[in-house]
DNA sequence: ATTAAAAACCGATTGCCTCTCGGTTTTTAA
DNA sequence: TTAAAAACCGAGAGGCAATCGGTTTTTAAT
């Protein structure tokens, strides 16, 4: 799945104020960059058939929110970019990590174990049932 | 920078038999998938453009090679997708990355680690300087 | 040097997708 | 019932990958 820039903004505006209407979207990015409010309807139209946007009626207009979590969209879009290349291939996942690796600070590598280890107690789990 | 399904099939080619020129890549992908030789010489023109591609003159044709390496390029991908969303909250990368940590096995948690290990003993180098 | 073959290069077409917005239809509330 | 508000529809522009026919350039053999 493809997202233009228009889309990328309109979701990052929404995680930080959901829910919100066209209405509102647009006097937002009206100011800073323009365009009219068909242009963020149509927008909002379709991350909502790529269903990454909700929406309930709430009076005259539609409210759109986040279907996905920040987080989850970014793991999405890394898979959709790594699945065509990474097949089965065993440590190309890891060779990609370690190449972003490079940026992380200290306290982000801190992190990054306690999720590793996260991620171990659930494999423990399954290995359990 | 975006890459089409064949450009990703013809640097993965690349990267197992390199270098290799337009018509070794035709003859390989003829079978399974068709398409003109000429196809294939825009495909790798394209590559080559994008700078993923060298290329040398050997005799009548261009052989072809990666520029750069498997891991890298998937980074780099990851990267352009990260950071279009990623602007200053860095913690974003960690959610992200753990977002994704649940297609890992235990081996491949291993050596994640190791890789957190390096990447901190590098970090440490630097701040000795 | 000449020339035939091989490959590179050029340019046009198709298809897909985002962005843009005008105009029409539908919905809502007064 | 009707006027306003919003949704919906459709079309055009621009970008990019894939496709391939046709022309030009390069190469190697005579």
């Amino acid at each position: 799945m493809q997202l233009g820039e228009l889309e990328k903004q309109v979701l990052e505006y929404l995680w930080k104020t959901n829910p919100a209407d066209a209405k509102q979207v647009h006097s937002y990015f009206e100011k800073n960059r323009g365009g009219s409010l068909n242009t963020i309807q149509s927008t909002l139209d379709r991350l909502f058939k790529k269903d990454l946007l909700g929406r309930v009626k709430n009076g005259h207009a539609f409210q759109y929110f986040p279907k996905v979590k920040r987080h989850e969209l970014i793991g999405q879009l890394i898979k959709n970019v790594t699945n065509d290349f990474i097949v089965e291939d065993e440590n190309s996942v890891i060779a990609a990590f370690s190449s972003i690796s490079s940026d992380l600070d200290e306290h982000q590598l801190n992190k990054l174990e306690a999720m590793i280890e996260t991620q171990r107690q659930k494999l423990q789990k399954n290995s359990e049932k």
